[in-house]
DNA sequence: ACCGGGCGTTTTGCATACTGTATGCTCGCC
DNA sequence: GGCGAGCATACAGTATGCAAAACGCCCGGT
């Protein structure tokens, strides 16, 4: 069952690797393609009217980001985690991310802050939507643009990293409308604080605000027992 | 010019990519390929023994890990990291490591207190030594000890990425025989704090720990101006 | 003499072909 | 009838071949 599990839009990059990196990464982080599923090269290779290699390559890459699991002689599956590995990845990620907002205080110049606040703006707009897709995206880019007016290149990889996977999960998280709320209360909190260039409460903020997303996403699991949404 | 560069000893793995980037990453960690050196894939595929897709995605693999850098079509060469580079992760390695330190104060088990115990005891020993290779091992033992006792499976592959890297530039800053001293000292402080189980001392005093390392490598690197070591 | 364009070489990127190994099934033996 | 060995199959791992892009070189022009 399931012929065409992913499937990109536009045309894509020049390069097939990255394409299909791009594709396969996508599709792992939006649910078409659930944890556990097997990723088989040649099946991926037709579906992406490419050759096995730049499979295997795209393969490795999100094996090195830690979306997909390798086992050596029996091929790649879209890792799956447990409760205890979410909760030491936020753990991470507001460790990491609080960092990033205490870096970006003192860097961050005042156009960076106007793509912040239109973040904002357009979150807000988003809230209104049953899809969380766009909301999801829009969450990505915020956090994204504060990485990088935290300046500093080995960051982002290292967080990319911790961030991408726990958004597997997101699609029930997502839903409830009060984390919503929260979540870009937060996040207008903490462009204000980026603006005004106080790195302490920067901080602070962005380590209470993914603390609370790992708690709201932890109650989730727990009631919803091992369901993985849609 | 260097002809035989990279040359593995024992039989190494069976797995060809493994081989090639366990091979590849050694001799760019002890300086046999230095920073800026190109890296042909048709040339290391000759000197393995192998054909060149194992070394593409051996070097794919080393990419991920910061070790060597790819420009798109033009090939892939050691990464070379500027003083801010340094500065930057040597920061981010104070963050993790001194997290690392907070976990495992309150999960640190007593024998694993004794090795860290031992551990300084070596310390102790090989001070006297010229060579620092077997201080540098040490040194790394310690520190994946904490590590390993933080409890936390997705920090460990996080701050290989970041610890593993300086490590090039390794040799002449264990020379300071004071730093040997300092070093030890700190290491002695971090075990009592552990041993202690205060997690907040441990934090302060790991981050102390790697910063203070950081102005030395700086300091030196300052000093002899862009001279790689030997 | 210096600069710009065209050609040859080098080297990556992708595709295809082959080999070895793990898995599941069937058949034969106990 | 249950169990283990052998076989078939499927798939990852590796090798090789081909095409296209980037670089250096040489040559002609100004």
């Amino acid at each position: 069952m399931g012929r065409v599990v992913v499937e990109g839009g536009p045309p894509l990059s020049r390069s097939a690797s990255a394409a299909a990196s791009e594709v396969i990464r996508e599709a792992i982080i939006d649910g078409r393609l659930g944890p556990g599923a097997r990723l088989k090269e040649e099946e991926l290779a037709r579906e992406l009217g490419m050759s096995r290699t730049p499979v295997r390559e795209a393969l490795l890459l999100l094996q090195s980001e830690g979306l997909v699991e390798s086992i050596p002689r029996r091929g790649a599956t879209v890792r799956s985690y447990a409760v205890d590995d979410l909760d030491d990845m936020y753990q991470l990620r507001a460790v990491l991310e609080g960092y990033a907002a205490r870096r970006a205080a003192t860097r961050i110049s005042a156009d960076v802050v106007a793509l912040l606040e239109e973040s904002c703006a357009r979150f807000d707009r988003l809230r209104a939507s049953d899809d969380p897709r766009d909301l999801v995206k829009e969450n990505l880019f915020f956090h994204n643009v504060i990485l990088d007016a935290a300046g500093s290149g080995r960051l982002v990889p290292l967080v990319r990293k911790v961030i991408e996977l726990p958004l597997v999960y997101r699609s029930f998280y997502w839903y409830s409308p009060e984390q919503k709320l929260i979540s870009e209360h937060y996040h207008k909190q903490l462009t204000r604080a980026l603006g005004a260039g106080d790195a302490k409460r920067a901080e602070i903020i962005m380590t209470e605000h993914v603390l609370e997303a790992r708690d709201f996403l932890l109650a989730q699991l727990a009631a919803d027992e091992g369901v993985s949404g849609s």
